[in-house]
This record gives structure tokens, C-alpha cells and sequence, in this order.
DNA sequence: TTTTTTATAATTGTCGACAATCCAATGCTT
DNA sequence: AAGCATTGGATTGTCGACAATTATAAAAAA
């Protein structure tokens, strides 16, 4: 066996796992859906114990919620909900800049540059198509947040609240011109960190979220007023 | 039925999760010792189902950690695992204290107050048993987490870090002058908090939070030294 | 008509057994 | 004797069925 690849057998309730939790945050199963567990166990073809583990990991995730003896449902996006999670975003994610500031190697800032490079000959390319820019945005949040070196953040990060990110993102877009702007604070950000400036590298990086954070909030607000 | 009571059913993974989690807490059940799914099945006499629920829960506050296929461990304590954990506390309870300025009302801040006279009498009575500071210490800090009033960072603090907190704490213990300043740092805190003074409150935390881990560094570097 | 009660149905929580996987000790080959 | 394949034991993952609880809706009483 290589040394390259991890024997970390593949579970029935990792694969649902991934299933549903990509469902939930592409919109496929929608906000406030309530969550049958016979049902699911049908549509996904297998028992009730891995799909319960499932559950129990997007309850961790604040993807579900669960009441005792009465279900589970899809939670339901909102401008409160938003708001508290990208204020803990902004002070996690500040602190992961300042971190990694600290702890990146040459090496690993090198390689964010040219991931960097890479998003931008394709979104050159793939011109408006927000997908990629969405998947490129949470790249590099995620390479930043491991450079923190902190296991209990980047926990916390990537595997808690960043889900519930991306299904804000996702179901609530990237529009106008967020999406180029978004390269350049980026680059200022991994620049910052490169020369070991954490302070900068925590504001640049609160004030990107905090942008990111109003541009969501216009688009909860116009979909609010709209058609209801 | 009264509308004070909250019927939540307790379920079987509740009871016996409360049990193996004090007893890692506590230390009853060794750092570092392998998590058999039967043996604990047979010892608190019940089937597997709600032992996995229960381990589940234990993993997601970082009480044992989990292998696919190979069976869990209870974490081990070590001195980068405090830093790591209380850099995470330093920042979010700081944050806490600035919300909890924001957000808290004039009877929660009374209900500190009342909160703290109380332990300060309770510990005149029982001088020297750290039991009851570590419970006092841990009551007030829950308080100002709740005052924040944002469920993600009142999740993540109260029900994911704190059991580990604990751990530390109980195992590596609270000694010497640090027991009494604790009052009075609370005391501080709260009153900067009633002034509505966020900064202050958040620079006195962070304080609070880093003479509390350097004791406890002590004690493991010490401990470390001494027998081994 | 409104409220309370009751019974039914569906869902969740739990159980014991089976299947798949991994760890350790043993025996075989070089 | 050292390294490697193999087998045995134990553990985890999964399954289907049962028990307990809750929500729904119909029926009875105010």
C-alpha cells in the first residue's frame, strides 16, 4: 500500500452523510423541511443507524434541528440567524489570519498564492458563472484557516459552521460586483500574512466578511419584501 | 401542565452520556484509555444504539477521539492542547463580554451580581474546597456566555469547550492564591459589563482566562516532571 | 361552537443479531 | 532468524423488529 493514501474506510453514514448535507445546502431538500427518518432511510436505500448517525453529525453542523421524541427539520435561513453566525465568523476567522501570520510556513503561503493564480485564470475563463467562485472563495478561507495550526478552530471552522456558510452563500448568491472584488482582498489578505503582519491580516479579513455578510443580508431583505 | 417546565423527554443516550462524560471529567475513566463499546455497554446496562449516540456526542466535545473501524480513546491532556484550547476561550469568551455589554439586561446583571455574593459567602463557609470554585468559576462564566445572546457562540463555548475545560481544571486543579482573586477578577468583570463598557470587559476576561491557564501549565509541567 | 378527551397512527428510541473490518498471534517461506 | 502471508479473535458498522412516546384527528362533553 502507498503511503500517499489514508486507509480511512468509507462508512455508509459518511457517504449519506455527504449526500444529504450537500442536498441540504444546495437547496435540494429545502429550508424547514421536516426530516422523516423512514423516509430518508427509503430514498437513500439503507437502515435507520447510519442515517441516525448522519442526523446526529448535521445537528452538529446547525444544518438540523432536533427536538427529543419529535423530529428533526432543515433550519430555516433568517437575518438573526446570519448575523450571529458571520459575527462569530469575523472574530474566528480574524483570529485564524493572526495565527496563521504566525504559524504558515514559506512554503504554505506559496502554495495559497498559487491557488490564488489558479482561481483567477478560471474565473477569466468561466466568467460569471458564481459556482467557481464560490468554491474558489471557500478554498481559500479553508487553506488560511489550516494555516491557523489550531485543531480546536479549525474544527470549529470548517467542520461546524462552515457548512452553514456555504448554504447562505449558496442559496442566497454571490451577485454584482462582490465576486471580483473578492480576488483582491484575498490577495491583500495572504500578502499581510506573508509579512507577518496579523493585525492587518485579522482586519482585512473582518472587513471581507463583514462585506460579504451585507451583500447576503440585501439579498435576505429583497427576497423578504418581494414575493410574500 | 405548568409552562415552566420544558418537557423534554430524557432518553437513555442522555443519561448515560451525563455519566461517561463526568466520569472522563472527573478523571474516573483514564486519560488516554480505550473506549470498548461492549465492555461500556455492559457496565452502564444498556444496548449499543444509545452508547453510539452518547460517543458521538462525547467526540463532538472533544472528550474521546474517534478512528473508523478502530474504536475510540478518551483524549489525552497535554500542554499544546491547553493552549490551543484556551487561545479559543481567550477570543470567544472575550467576545462574549463584549455582547453580553450589549445585550444583557439590568435584571441578568442583578442575577450575576446576586450570583456572586453567593459563591462569596458558600466559599467563606467551605474555605479551600476548590470544588466549589470550580463550580462558582463555571456558573459565572455560563452566565456571561448566555448574556452574549448568540446561540452559535454560546453552542460552541458551553456545550463543545466547556467539558474539556472542566477536565483541565478538575484534573490539574485550581491552587494557591488563585481561588481567592478569582472573586474579585468576576467582580471586575461584571462591573465593567453593568457599565456597559465591552472593551474593558473583553480585556479583563482575556486576563482572567490567561492567569487561569498559566496555572494549570504549571501544574502540568510539574506534573510532568516530577514522576516520569 | 369550543374545549376536552380519547383512540389511532406514525415517528422516534432501543434492542439483539449479523456482516464487514481491523488487530494480533501463529506458521510458513526465504 | 527475519520478513511476510494467514488465520483467529475481537470490535465496529449495519440491519430489521419491537417498545415507548408523541402528534393527529375524531368523538364526546360543556
Amino acid at each position: 500500500m502507498l503511503a500517499t493514501e489514508f486507509k480511512q474506510a468509507i462508512t455508509a453514514a459518511d457517504r449519506v452523510l455527504v449526500q444529504i448535507r450537500t442536498a441540504i445546502v444546495e437547496g435540494d431538500i429545502p429550508a424547514g423541511t421536516k426530516i422523516s427518518e423512514p423516509e430518508l432511510a427509503r430514498r437513500y436505500d439503507l437502515s435507520r443507524a447510519p442515517l441516525r448517525e448522519a442526523l446526529a453529525r448535521l445537528e452538529r453542523c446547525h444544518l438540523i434541528e432536533r427536538t427529543p421524541n419529535a423530529g428533526a427539520r432543515v433550519v430555516k435561513l433568517s437575518i438573526e440567524g446570519l448575523r450571529s453566525l458571520y459575527q462569530l465568523r469575523e472574530e474566528l476567522e480574524g483570529l485564524a489570519c493572526r495565527l496563521a501570520a504566525e504559524h504558515m510556513t514559506e512554503q504554505d503561503i506559496a502554495e495559497v498564492r498559487a491557488l490564488l493564480d489558479q482561481h483567477l485564470s478560471t474565473q477569466r475563463v468561466r466568467e460569471g458563472e458564481s459556482y467557481y467562485q464560490e468554491a474558489g472563495d471557500v478554498d481559500f478561507h479553508y487553506r488560511v484557516i489550516l494555516g491557523s495550526k489550531n485543531p480546536y478552530l479549525i474544527n470549529i471552522l470548517s467542520d461546524e459552521l462552515y457548512f452553514l456558510v456555504r448554504m447562505y452563500r449558496v442559496q442566497l448568491g454571490m451577485n454584482g460586483p462582490r465576486v471580483s472584488r473578492a480576488f483582491d482582498e484575498h490577495k491583500a489578505i495572504i500578502n499581510a500574512i506573508a509579512n507577518r503582519d496579523g493585525e492587518l491580516a485579522d482586519l482585512l479579513m473582518r472587513r471581507h466578511i463583514a462585506a460579504s455578510r451585507r451583500n447576503i443580508e440585501q439579498q435576505l431583505l429583497q427576497q423578504g419584501t418581494s414575493h410574500d
